[in-house]
DNA sequence: GAAACGATTGCACACGCTTGCAAAGGCGTG
DNA sequence: CACGCCTTTGCAAGCGTGTGCAATCGTTTC
């Protein structure tokens, strides 16, 4: 392996004729080094190549500026759009994003955040799966944030974000209902995730608040084909429901598919849909989906500004997802 | 801002009654430690929730770990599935993503660069834009790896990972004509990439070859909205292309939904599309489009193995995207 | 029993940086 | 000119780790 040789802050320093301390002062914020010296360091620095070392500088200072993020399936729409978008405000912050993939296992979010410690990260970002307690604690007792996106448990010490889904789901239902549907089911994964069940349960609760029975299939993981099965098993019922929210964007668009070119209906006459997540091809015109919008770079900014300053007492937000009105659902 | 309180390896060596160099050496693959004081030392380092520092290994290693993921519009299905793989492959690999987020501007990515070596990355990959010879130069000349994926321009010392896509768009064309087209046409972006300009070139080279004209228009970034305008100007020719091979999968699904809901066309029997990526979307069944595979594990496998290992002779990986048949087109 | 050998272990230095502290220099005021 | 104040600068300690070197210890061989 060829030695990685990069020019240090003594080499700058005798070609600028300063100390050390100088050029270190020069790379800081608000330090005191005259006009002059920074002049010279800069140019000297600039000729040689010279960058700071980040990891030296993070043995000294308590920031690293190092934020993991912890995800699985980064490549689910919806789920790449947030990391954009919480990308984007971590290097607006200058910060910097380290990405671990997990699977589902809490077990091996566990090993991203062991792997975050190693790298004294500012914080992390869980978008996916709930590590064990021993180690947030390792992580809160350590001082490192945490944020906990769409999870939740519980963590002293970190940052909830989540959105009404409880709420959503039960506007979905009435905006259903105003449409004129009278069979009503839920389509979701068996990825029980407290967010999606927060959606399961709104719409049940809608429906016994309205006197009707609403139908629920559980299939497979939050994607596309899912949502083809789902579709299957939804539409071959004996009453057949003529709406269908779904746990999920992805989840709908199989649903829509399955039953347009399976099932031959026709959406939104003989049936409404509504997804979850607002991504990229629910505006696609061959879905043209009703749904609700995450509103993702509000997360994102939430999640940035709390961990990059002050701890402010604040440990939980709850965020809105507004409902998008598209032509899966009559008369919108 | 509250301080951030690490336990660290002398801690661990007082607990366990051994030297600060044995919990080094216990962490150390490879190094001299008996079982006893391994045991001990890990009891301790349990118990006291003890991790390596990997900013201060990285010091005085001449590998830090890290390795720096540039790209823009990380949202992009395509280059999301990337992303991912590449995560998956360099964790398994030992090694971490950096993921930094740049605007299409070489400025921007010549940013990203310059982080990279500030946290002393073993190697950059870049996914998207081209920085400026002298920073790159600045890398290679650090010893920092780098590794160049569908990106044309030459670097010596960096590995470049590129597809046929001449070939391709040949037989792209060649699929077309057997079908019975006859009006051939390219719809492109207006972001001139290497390997988007190779795939409008050999297009064209085809039809030029078997004596056809093909019409070329070009709009916009390479997304699902840029296919609606490109459609629109396409198929409102005066001899309207049945033919259409689109530069990216995002551009193909846009010019199908405009062919079928504005131009109301069928597809397959009216006009043709094939698509370059196989992105997720490619295979639902509303589109069902004919496609280029990238061969996402395959490029990333590629990149890391090159970093991760020796330095070998290998400058140039040029891997083949296979076409895969749907229903896109007649007769598959 | 002495010598030779290999496996462990501790010491101390190095990595590249930040920062408290004190010394040095510049400048206005009395 | 003496004094005090403020800005700038260098020194040196320290951050948490890896590792060469020499010392120690236990074991084997003659």
């Amino acid at each position: 392996m060829s030695r990685k040789i990069f020019v240090s802050a003594k080499e700058v320093a005798e070609r600028a004729g300063v100390s050390r301390s100088a050029v270190s002062r020069t790379f800081t914020q608000g330090a005191s080094v005259s006009q002059e010296t920074r002049r010279r360091v800069i140019e000297a620095a600039e000729a040689l190549g010279y960058h700071v070392n980040h990891l030296a500088r993070g043995l000294m200072r308590d920031e690293s500026g190092i934020v993991c993020l912890i995800a699985a399936e980064l490549d689910t729409p919806y789920r790449a759009s947030l990391i954009r978008a919480l990308t984007r405000h971590l290097q607006s912050a200058s910060k910097i994003a380290m990405l671990v993939n997990t699977d589902r296992s809490d077990e091996s979010v566990g090993q991203a955040l062991r792997l975050a410690i190693s790298y004294r990260a500012d914080a992390s970002i869980i978008l996916s799966g709930m590590p064990a307690r021993s180690i947030t604690d390792i992580c809160l007792k350590s001082g490192q944030r945490l944020v906990l996106i769409n999870r939740d448990e519980e963590r002293d010490g970190a940052l909830m974000i989540n959105l009404n889904d409880r709420d959503a789901a039960q506007r979905a239902f009435l905006a259903l209902l105003r449409a004129g549907c009278r069979s009503f089911a839920f389509a979701n994964s068996e990825a029980l995730t407290p967010s999606l069940m927060a959606r399961e349960e709104g719409f049940r609760e809608a429906g016994r608040k309205h006197g009707m029975e609403v139908a629920v299939e559980r299939f497979g993981a939050t994607t596309y084909e899912s949502g083809l099965v789902l579709a299957q098993r939804l539409l071959t019922r004996e009453s057949r429901p003529d709406a269908i929210f779904c746990a999920n964007d992805l989840i709908a668009c199989g649903v829509m598919d399955a039953a347009r070119h399976q099932f031959k209906l026709d959406i939104p006459s003989q049936l409404c849909l509504i997804g979850f997540d607002d991504i990229e091809q629910a505006k696609w015109s061959s879905y043209n989906l009703t749904t609700f919008a995450q509103p993702v770079d509000e997360i994102a900014a939430e999640a940035v500004t709390w961990l990059a300053h002050a701890p402010s007492q604040v440990r939980s937000r709850k965020l809105v997802a507004e409902l998008v009105w598209r032509g899966s659902v009559r008369g919108g």
